[in-house]
RNA sequence: GCCAGUGUGGCGCAACGGUAGCGCAACUGAUUUGUAAUCAGUAGGUUGCAGGUUCGAUUCCUGUCACUGGCUCCA
């Protein structure tokens, strides 16, 4: 502690978060000692003990209290920005729109929402009246004032509040209630927030959408508005840039443009049909982790899309995802005595797996056993969430089982997660990792749950993988380690799931023999590493903006000739690439080579080959790359090898 | 499944209570072309579908299907 203070004024002493000390006049409130920091906002101890807002800038300052200072820059200041944004809309939606009643307004990752049950249905035309209102409010640059209440009498204070009314209930009695008052708004809220609306820099209104109350799809639904707001102008305006770039991305705009894939209302929602180009690369993809999977110790299986109902049945499916699945009746018997029979066809890959697995006896010895399978699936998503190529109800994935004795979990996980870094990184992506622990309702002993998740834990420790626990989230028969990608705008995709499973191996009463000649249950490893081949892609249409690195490109040159004459020599040098197992096409149309190269950059092909007299006579071919732009000429051998380079 | 919005020729868009227009693409012809789109011409839609209101609807209303955003879901 620092000694005493100088000049005339008595002086009093407090100290920074990074230890050192700084010297208030006595009497200073909170506003002062951020004033004296230079710092935008401050987080205030009093008298030593942290509040955790900064509304209170009027509250005075103990001598040797500890001061903790956000600034703009400070990583959190920004979602205490939004959040009081979130306050001064729900304000001004009830200026504008009497008696409406307000839930719960959070800030979000990029911005905030708030949820409202208004007294007629807001839509988005309404946004520019809300937005001018909570202009008015910010111009007006009231406080947010904290204020701690009674239990009673915040019920008195939100008593034509239903939602606040029922959270308040919901809170522990022993709490202090602390609502937070805005002009005449009021909220039940702890905040933080800022030391007045005036801060609020910039801020627009996104999008409008429904929400249940409480997550709850059994509860009302209620209005949602997103919004999002910065301290600057500038990095809104940077902000609405980067989203309308990222629009263009859109794997479902690119996959239309690039021809990857379409959607034909008449075959039904969710069934992606694959052009020449997509399904160029979904095989790409296919070959490249089949490889990598025989390396690996994996051997290849193929099942049937359909299975009597009985499977489904000993499986649990059919009690448990029969809404989930395609069912149907086939008569089996004759027109005049029909028998009819029920099938399903599959929505997971499993139970193949499972049969193939109980075809045969196995000994300890020949544990693990690794069955893979691109397997395609059909699960009848409800309407609302298909979503292009990430949200299919029809997909192909690339499914794994391994079954093996408990002392070799670990290590299967761990080469698993080896093998699912491998992919990520052959693929360019970055990704999160996280373990979804026993839920509530589950099968399965404590000792089982406890030996998987922990040898799930130790997996990603001995591979050095970071992740976070989702406590409760595992499937009813596992957990499981979710591996996560984002897409175009920051959405983030699960693409790899490696789970456990107690279910299946006791359903189809799966055994393998111990060394003493008894009888164990293989412990059962479900593993995905694309997760969807399409989800996969749709993702790396976005990640690459649909300009594929070489090895995957469906096309990975265009051969222009420059006029008809050259038309041969262009065709020879197709021949040439495509026999050397690369994909290359002949631009044969009557057009300049202008405007063959727009074509071939607008199709965001990675080389375009010009064939001319230049060309014929040395031997050579001009590149131009959809990346680097014009590369010169160079003999057709050394382009032949960059060719070579790709192959998988 | 739920809430809100949208639905016009292959694609992207316009119009709007009075019998739909543009660009790209397509087709035909000309051009034989040297690194991001040559010129001219032709054809193509009863405005998702079904009802209703109206003298008359693509435009208004109802239902339905699909799509978009979000919620819930993704044993």
């Amino acid at each position: 502690m620092c000694v005493s203070g100088v000049g005339k004024e008595m002086n009093m002493n407090v100290v920074l978060p990074d230890g050192s000390n700084k010297q208030v006049p006595e009497g200073a409130t909170v506003a002062d000692v951020a004033a004296a920091i230079g710092a935008g906002l401050a987080k205030a101890a009093l008298g030593g003990k942290v509040d955790g807002c900064f509304a209170d800038l009027d509250t005075p300052v103990s001598d040797g209290a500890e001061v903790s200072i956000i600034t703009e820059k400070s990583p959190e200041a920004l979602g205490i920005l939004r959040h009081s944004c979130a306050h001064v809309m729900a304000e001004a939606v009830q200026i504008l729109f009497p008696g409406t009643q307000i839930a719960f307004g959070p800030q979000t990752d990029d911005g905030f929402f708030y949820d409202f049950e208004a007294p007629r249905a807001l839509s988005s035309d309404d946004f520019p009246a809300i937005e001018k209102k909570m202009a008015e409010i910010i111009a007006a640059d009231e406080p947010f004032v904290r204020q701690v209440v009674s239990r009673q009498e915040a019920k008195e204070i939100f008593a034509d509040q239903r939602f606040k009314l029922e959270h308040i209930s919901d809170l522990p009695a022993d709490e202090d209630i602390i609502i937070r008052r805005h002009g005449d708004f009021v909220d039940l809220c702890s905040g933080p927030h800022l030391p007045s609306a005036g801060r609020i820099g910039a801020f627009k209104l996104t999008k409008l959408a429904g929400a249940y109350w409480k997550g709850d799809s059994e509860r009302e639904m209620l209005q949602r508005i997103y919004g999002t707001a910065f301290f600057k102008k500038k990095e809104l305006d940077t902000y609405l840039y980067n989203m309308a770039e990222a629009e263009k991305r859109d794997h479902r705009k690119l996959g239309r443009e690039l021809g990857i894939y379409m959607m034909d209302e008449q075959a039904g929602v969710g069934l992606p049909l694959y052009l020449p180009k997509g399904a160029r690369i979904i095989r790409t993809m296919q070959e490249w982790l089949r490889k990598e999977l025989y390396r690996r110790g994996y051997e290849e299986v193929i099942t049937p899309h359909i299975y009597k109902a009985d499977v489904w049945k000993t499986s649990g499916h059919y009690d448990f995802y029969h809404d989930n699945m395609y069912f149907f009746n086939i008569n089996e018997g004759t027109e005049e005595e029909p028998r009819y029979s029920e099938y399903g066809v599959k929505p997971m890959n499993c139970p193949g797996h499972v049969m193939l697995y109980r075809n045969d006896i196995h000994s300890y010895k020949d544990l693990p056993v690794r069955y893979f399978e691109f397997g395609t699936v059909y699960r009848h998503e409800m309407s609302g969430v298909v979503h292009g190529l990430m949200r299919a109800r029809g997909f192909t994935q690339d499914d794994a089982h391994v079954f093996c004795r408990a002392d070799q979990v670990v290590d299967e996980v761990v080469a698993i997660l080896d093998l699912a870094d491998s992919i990520m990184s052959t693929f360019g992506f970055e990704y999160e990792a996280e373990i979804s622990t026993r839920p509530e309702k589950s099968i399965g002993s404590d000792e089982m749950w406890r030996h998987a998740e922990g040898s799930l834990e130790e997996a990603c420790h001995r591979r050095g993988l970071e992740y976070e626990i989702n406590a409760g989230d595992g499937a009813f028969y596992g957990p499981k380690i979710d591996i996560k990608v984002k897409d175009a705008i920051g959405r983030m995709w699960q693409c790899s799931t490696v789970q456990i499973d107690f279910n299946l191996p006791e359903r189809f009463g799966l055994t393998y023999r111990t060394a003493d000649n008894g009888e164990e249950r293989p412990y059962m490893i479900h593993r995905a590493l694309f997760g969807s081949i399409e989800r996969f892609l749709g993702i790396l249409i976005e990640h690459y903006a649909g300009a594929l690195p070489l090895w995957l490109a469906p096309v990975q040159a265009v051969v222009i000739p420059i006029a008809d004459r050259h038309m041969d020599a262009a065709r020879d040098l197709v021949g040439k690439i495509n026999a050397a197992e690369g994909r290359a096409e002949l631009y044969s149309q009557n057009e300049p080579m202008r405007v063959k190269i727009a074509k071939a950059e607008s199709q965001k092909v990675p080389y375009m080959l010009v064939v001319g007299d230049n060309e014929i006579e040395d031997g050579t071919v001009s590149v131009r790359s959809h990346t680097d732009g014009d590369q010169g000429s160079m003999p057709v051998v050394d382009f032949m090898k960059i060719i070579e380079s790709a192959r998988v």
